[in-house]
DNA sequence: ATACGTCAGTTGTCTGACAACTAACATCTA
DNA sequence: TAGATGTTAGTTGTCAGACAACTGACGTAT
């Protein structure tokens, strides 16, 4: 018997968003440029206007167009906080929420293993700066100060590693958790006793890096990434016990 | 002087989406529900059939709804991978084929790590199944089969690691690099001695995964990348020299 | 009982038209 | 002349109707 393969059934409007995303993705638009009117746009791929439509919806949908009425459209600057916005509500799901997780981890273990390689020592010093606002946060109890200096103690690093991929991929991902990691860390202040100075993994992840001490920096971030999970298990079984 | 506030023209598919949204996100409709034809919504909301489309798309694209042509519309399971999916390749611009290297491993290693936790004893057995078929390819310098039976061993491993998220986000990436890698391996096949079976790391891999033994899997897998990190900058190196 | 044709319902695409809007130019007026 | 006010061409947003492509279910014949 032969073998079959499943035939491939490209739409229409798939084809035209295929085209548009690749001319945005390999450069030939640039943020800013002023796209073919959509009547051009028929002429030039030969399909339907509603076509081209569905087409561009679905490129402003990810943020990378913008259509302005009576004027044109235009490419946009990639900006994942456009359309990250309109998921927020639903990424709250608690089941996903570890597995954005444990993709988190996937990436900032790499980066952290680049950085004690590739750091510069301004690079850490600048690092240094933003924990120790950090901790004098968390010891207030300014959990607003607190959370904005941890987010940019973990975007740093993701620079420090010098990698654009992980970096931006961090970015997004930031994008998505943070609103809902506010909530569960406001929950978790309210019910837990402060760690120590001492029990802070980012300091010890900080002097690691310091010292170029690949094992100790990795460890200690594992630890972090345990308790995290640990925290978020609780915070699901406490808000799913008795409800619907 | 009165003040003036900007008058909101809210677009009329606009308006179809948050109402889509809203369903969704209150859970009037559940997920695998299917949600009232074309036809119908234009008579429930007295507007187009283009503008219903329109609003649809976007819930398409946002990975919470999905056409089945012939069939009706349904609300899905939200998976952040849809979106990420769509985003990764643009992180990809510059291109570096180092970075992506890097990147890849960040996922591979953290599944990695999960698989030796996670993996069935069924699953161990499709990967032993496909990497047989892989060996024996490579034994015959079968180049075609050899990396399409290499691709779905990784695929393989990112299934096992039950995390979707860093399974979808491989698949794209595989989509992005396939053909640099063929290039790439079909060089380094051309001008290189064939490694015996023993220095085979994904065997090492499969049986530390067997054996659930962390430590030496992804020291194994450690070695890979460091390889083909080494081969893509002779790669480079070949091809740079001179030309631009 | 199984295979096949038929058919209603649904999504995908096309066509043509008009409304709403923008930016630029032309015209009028003080 | 300078500024305010039409005018117009071009663009996106919406509408309406039609047909194509496809799915799932039902009925029928073998």
């Amino acid at each position: 018997m032969a073998e079959l393969k499943k035939i491939s059934r490209d739409g229409v409007s798939d084809q035209v968003f295929r085209q548009l995303k690749g001319n945005v993705v390999n450069g030939v638009w640039l943020p800013g440029d002023k796209i073919p009117s959509e009547n051009q746009l028929v002429s030039l791929f030969g399909v339907s206007r509603a076509s081209i439509r569905m087409a561009i919806q679905r490129m402003i949908t990810l943020g990378l167009m913008e259509s302005r009425m009576g004027n044109g459209t235009y490419v946009k600057e990639f900006d994942p906080g456009v359309y990250i916005n309109e998921l927020v509500p639903i990424a709250l799901k608690p089941d996903t929420q570890i597995e954005i997780i444990e993709f988190r981890k996937a990436l900032e273990t790499e980066a952290l293993r680049l950085v004690v390689q590739r750091a510069s020592d301004e690079d850490v010093r600048e690092l240094e700066r933003i924990h120790v606002r950090s901790r004098k946060a968390f010891k207030k109890l300014d959990l607003e100060t607190y959370i904005a200096e941890d987010m940019k103690f973990h975007s740093l690093i993701f620079k420090m590693s010098k990698n654009s991929i992980l970096s931006t991929t961090f970015q997004t991902l930031g994008d998505v958790l943070f609103p809902h990691f506010y909530s569960v860390a406001k929950d978790f202040f309210g019910s837990h006793k402060v760690p120590s100075d001492k029990a802070d993994k980012h300091t010890v992840i900080l002097e690691a890096i310091k010292n170029r001490d690949e094992k100790t920096c990795l460890a200690a971030y594992g630890k972090l990434t345990e308790e995290l999970i640990e925290m978020y298990r609780q915070f699901q079984g406490r808000n799913n016990s008795g409800g619907k």
